[in-house]
DNA sequence: ACTTAATTGTTAAAAACAAAACAAGTATCA
DNA sequence: TGATACTTGTTTTGTTTTTAACAATTAAGT
């Protein structure tokens, strides 16, 4: 397997390639160049191509993309062939969200366990998911060899949780809480901070205000 | 109001800073220096004076940062004296979950109007913000003269949802949806795409454990 | 077959970002 | 007060990411 280092901002994007592929292919398009996706997608056509390149050359030049064959790849790229199975750690309200929200629209995903310590959730199925005791957390998640995990539990119990988490062979925490959390190097953590999203789109809001206001001021 | 350009990955972290900040400040901490913020908040001592120092000499050299006045400083920044009225477009699970989320522990923002297309939803109330119909929109906005909006409805109606939201005048949004949003470049977007993350959090696990065996391969 | 228009893959340049290194200044303590 | 240890602010260096530009190639039409 051809191992080309690919870079962290091109990993990121590629499952958003993948998604509007499928839009594509359902839409019944056949072929698609990196201008038109660049529309969809909002990044710059050259990034695209510059992205795909990373993994060879994919497109036939004068022609574009074959929509099939590139999202053939893309879902191989991107583990569709295998079913990747993740723990969801604190059933509360966005937990909860979580757990009906669309990941199984991705057949590659699934929520097979979810933990909490309130009694009246535990032992209780949510839209088919089973939920457990936290203090049986690191057995289930050996037994069911988990190795993702998304973290909505309280700020105040964010770094314990993750310890357990550690400790139950996690390789991957996807964290909302507002802690940044300490795990070994091995773990991968990836934040998605809600109240940070906001605070800093008002702040950019605002900040483009006042460059405005500059601008206008320096017309002098 | 002096205007140095603040760049975008610091702007980014500031909400963060901030957070931090206030912890340490509840917890009696009165001084604090970048190193022994940066093992809290995960960021390079470095990035963190450097961040700072974009918006002037703020803290004392041998000595640190005073933690108070730190806190006050992005207070400021971060418009925490100017309350911000935010509106939570699709009152679905997600929906739900983000109008009990604590956005209103940051004082400086509140979700004052929420807009479905459900009937049983229109003219209730859920926790104390009020649900209108999304045919009153474009007016609501203008009235509650509202810029903020919080976009959570299903992907098929995402775009021409955003395009009421510019209509009303918005000038942020929060993008919950798996679309990428066409406005108008005055309008600024930030997208939170749940299913990206989690699939790049996937792959990149899977990228590691593919470099740990390409290391062991390449011990010849 | 030839011409024209389209589009990739890649090279090169620019921009943005992060991190290391260190001089300048401050606190603390003997 | 003087010496030592500490920590900032900033300069320098290195890295990553984006964008522009264009030669190479293909498709399609005449």
């Amino acid at each position: 397997m051809k191992n080309k280092k690919i870079p962290k901002a091109t990993a990121k994007r590629l499952s958003l390639y993948y998604r509007y592929l499928n839009i594509l292919h359902e839409d019944g398009k056949t072929r698609v160049s990196s201008s038109e996706l660049s529309e969809a997608v909002k990044v710059d056509s050259a990034t695209i191509r510059r992205d795909f390149s990373y993994f060879g050359a994919l497109g036939k030049r004068g022609y574009g993309y074959d929509v099939e064959e590139l999202m053939n790849f893309f879902s191989h790229i991107l583990n569709q062939d295998h079913l990747t199975h993740v723990a969801l750690i604190g059933v509360g309200n966005l937990g909860h969200a979580l757990l009906n929200f669309n990941f199984r629209k991705n057949n590659n995903i699934r929520i097979s366990a979810g933990f909490d310590i309130k009694e009246e959730l535990i032992d209780t199925v949510y839209h088919g998911v089973p939920i457990y005791s936290v203090d049986d957390m690191v057995e289930q998640l050996n037994i069911q060899s988990i190795d993702v995990a998304i973290l909505t539990v309280p700020a105040d119990i964010a770094q314990e949780t993750a310890n357990k988490l550690v400790e139950g062979g996690i390789k991957g925490i996807l964290n909302f809480t507002s802690m940044r959390l300490s795990v070994p190097k091995e773990v991968r953590v990836h934040d998605v901070d809600l109240t940070n999203e906001l605070q800093t789109l008002i702040y950019f809001i605002n900040y483009y205000k006042d460059i405005e206001d500059l601008n206008k001021a320096n017309e002098e």
